[in-house]
DNA sequence: TGTGTAGTACTACGGGTGTCGTAAACGAAT
DNA sequence: ATTCGTTTACGACACCCGTAGTACTACACA
């Protein structure tokens, strides 16, 4: 069991399916154009990129004319879900505690962080009571 | 500049390093036998590991006898923060708001790690004030 | 019906990783 | 000294990623 996390994705490939899920379905020349403002990538360059995400199941595809329309396969709760647990587990041994105080160290924890934070723990504490 | 992640590790070189940081000095077959417990590799495998680590400047070695004495040449904060910042940036956009609360949502989050980390809040904004 | 063009498939290359095998170096024991 | 064993160095291989060129396919229009 256990094969090898599914769900991982790179940041390139995030942001693929970043713009899939915002647009639902997507060409390639579409995906592309999207790309372009934060990377410069030849159009078969995305068609690599989409290829081997269905290859993975991640995204999948419906044939439109000559084009294909592509769609994410995962929800985006699932990819970042994965995201998290992944660090979570690698990096702090499933202690929570532990992981939050470093979420919670950083320079850049506004107050407003902190008090929406603690709000939510609230939320989280009196609902599973 | 911001060349690339210079503290970015895979689960392995993670493994490999915890038992640096563990052990403060290691030689290949130490780290070799440590692995052992979770990992089947062979020696030469850890010792191309840790040759390439070195090459990446996180860990060095002295030389004793015939041996390598390695020691990790980061320390694990520097590490860790890099994983939590990745994983803030690249999935939540620096949300760490968001982030916070998917960690929180997670079905495994104890009452008790709920209740801590009230606490670290509290602490971190009545020291911020 | 022929041809241009848009769009996809195929192939490839340089890097990095996990994984080793084998060669080379260097002490130790005989 | 010669041999042996331990330990490192070098090279390799498969696989995945980012990246892209080129070949092929198939409609659309003349």
């Amino acid at each position: 069991m256990a094969s090898e996390d599914p769900t991982f994705v790179t940041d390139l490939q995030l942001e693929v399916l970043r713009i899939l899920w915002s647009a639902g379905e997507a060409t390639v020349n579409e995906v592309h154009r999207e790309l372009q403002s934060s990377r410069e990538l030849a159009p078969t360059t995305v068609a690599t990129l989409l290829g081997r995400l269905e290859k993975r199941g991640l995204v999948s595809h419906t044939i439109d004319g000559r084009q294909y329309r592509y769609s994410a396969a995962v929800e985006e709760s699932d990819i970042v879900r994965a995201a998290v647990d992944e660090v979570a587990t690698r990096v702090f041994g499933g202690d929570l505690t532990a992981f939050a105080a470093q979420l919670l160290s950083g320079k850049d924890v506004k107050p407003d962080d902190l008090a929406r934070i603690r709000a939510l723990i609230d939320e989280r504490m009196s609902e599973s009571n």
